[in-house]
DNA sequence: GCCCTTG
DNA sequence: CAAGGGCAACGCTTT
DNA sequence: AAAGCG
């Protein structure tokens, strides 16, 4: 016969641990077992039942519990004597299980059915009968492997009958309420070909817009959105849970693949994982479908990163400021970029701002771009400078404009056009055309629900132009913005 | 939302 | 099995 | 140096 204890045996040293050496016995018919804390380099509580002439043994972290609704991890270790049920002391520093053991509760056990064949398949049903634990269990294995190829189980308390029936009241309500009140998910719905599920979970209380609106949103725009999108690293505000979750962002692929997105060649940026990029209403939906609320790009497309296509200016007021401040800032920026021979488009952010963008060739490097755009920002704040700032933070633009140029930075990404918000009411960072801008009345104007009507009822694109316009820096511009030691 | 790790 | 963490990055400004 | 912010 095989020697059961063959691993108990190969793992201790008997000169120097305390624990018994014994050896396999015959079948019982009364059962032993036993649970002992083990204060070892993590305390954790060994449950131990004798069966077939050895001590079948898990490690349970949180050792158990009588609560029939927990179900607790028993990671199965080797078997162990029978003697160890006896055992308590001290195991020595460097041996194995080094740490204080003592038994917790010990008594007999009763398999419910044949327990050999219970511990052959994996489910084990049981009574306890010791000072602490009592009535029926059931040891389930799981067809999870744990760590070192120990098989994990988990050790539930099955609810009792009769002795625990006076109690037995206070367990019915004990039991999880909550889930079954919970409302039945909704029905999956389709779009796009991609599934939609809790299709009418509201994402935004405010507004009772739900994840579906949000998904049709992104249909019905796709047509708009996607050229902005096209061939471009796209960071994604992702969160499930709707607004009142927790929201992340996403800039790489992950595990978790989000069907129909794209993923650029890993060269684009080495040292990450794959970059981003929607070229699909299907893609767009199936972000959606993700949880994706915003999404943010990059002023770069995946084939050049080098050279950016736009220069990109966040008008941020102070939320104080009156909104046609706010347009009077926007179109100074414009006139002063005019001035300087470049075109610009301008959008709401969505938020409390304005955005104002120039396209360009893509034949400038970042940092003539970023020194630009930095510079124009400059000239504008010295020549108004109670109108607008370019220094970051709450303090620094009281009753102003703060001109944020740093989203031309090359790491930097900005909230594409006919992005969602996610902010109360799921507005949308909305292109305009410069002659509409007076009758824009403020960031957050349109959302989800308005914007596709306001598409319908425009007589063209207000960026209409923006593809077809590629702009350089010219050396006439630098110098105007004082600029002469920088190449275009 | 989903994967992976942890208890 | 259930619960919880991770899912970005940078420059700027203030402490 | 580290934390907070956009
Ligand atoms: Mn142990
Ligand atoms: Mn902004």
């Amino acid at each position: 016969m095989p020697n059961k204890l063959a691993t108990y045996h190969a793992k201790r040293n008997f000169r120097i641990t305390s624990e018994p050496r014994g050896q396999a016995q015959r079948a019982q018919d009364e059962l032993r077992f036993v649970v002992q804390r083990h204060d070892a380099s993590k305390l954790h509580y060994d449950f131990r039942l004798e069966l077939d002439g050895t001590l079948k043994s898990w490690a349970i972290p949180k050792g158990p519990s009588m609560n029939p609704a927990d179900k607790r991890l028993a990671v199965q270790v080797e078997d162990h004597p029978i003697s160890y049920a006896d055992f308590e002391g001290i195991i020595p520093a460097h041996q194995y299980g080094a740490g204080k053991v003592e038994i917790w509760d010990s008594g007999i056990w009763e398999a419910r059915g044949d327990a050999a064949q219970g511990y052959r398949d994996g489910k084990l049903k049981f009574h306890l009968y010791g000072d602490k634990l009592h009535g029926s269990w059931t040891l389930v294995r799981t067809r999870m492997a744990g760590g070192g190829n120990k098989q994990q189980w988990l050790l539930i308390k099955e609810r009792d009958e009769a002795a625990r029936s006076d109690s037995g009241i206070d367990e019915e309500a004990d039991k999880p309420v909550g889930k079954l009140l919970k409302h039945a998910p909704s029905k999956p719905a389709t779009l796009q070909g991609i599934t939609i599920t809790h299709p009418e979970r509201v994402i935004d209380p405010a507004s009772g817009l739900t994840k579906l609106d949000l998904a049709h949103y992104y249909d019905a725009v796709a047509p708009y959105l996607l050229p902005y999108l096209k061939n471009r690293p796209v960071y994604l505000l992702r969160s499930p849970g709707g607004l009142t979750g927790k929201a992340f962002f996403q800039r790489h692929a992950i595990r978790a693949a989000i069907p129909e997105i794209a993923i650029l060649d890993p060269s684009v940026d080495p040292e990450h994982q794959p970059l981003l990029v929607i070229n699909s209403a299907k893609a767009l939906v199936s972000a959606a479908q993700m949880g994706t609320i915003e999404l943010h790009t990059c002023n770069a497309r995946a084939d050049c990163m080098d050279k950016p296509d736009c220069m990109v200016f966040d008008l941020d007021p102070d939320p104080k400021l009156k909104w046609q401040r706010v347009v009077d800032g926007a179109r100074l920026l414009r006139e002063f970029l005019n001035e300087l021979g470049l075109d610009s488009f301008v959008k709401t952010s969505g938020s409390k701002g304005l955005h104002v963008v120039v396209p360009l060739a893509r034949r400038h490097t970042w940092e003539t771009v970023t020194r630009c755009s930095e510079a124009v920002a400059r000239h504008l704040a010295e020549t108004f400078p109670r109108k607008f700032g370019i220094k970051m933070g709450e303090q620094n633009r009281v009753c102003k404009i703060y001109i944020d140029h740093l989203r031309n930075q090359k790491m930097a990404s900005t909230v594409a056009p006919y992005s969602v918000r996610a902010r109360q009411g799921l507005s949308v960072s909305t292109p305009l055309s410069w002659d509409e801008l007076d009758d824009v009345t403020n960031s957050a104007m349109w959302n989800i629900q308005s914007l596709p009507a306001r598409l319908k009822a425009l007589k063209k694109d207000p960026w209409e132009a923006y593809g077809n316009t590629r702009q350089t820096i010219s050396k006439a511009m630098l110098r105007k913005l004082d600029m002469k030691d920088a190449a275009p």
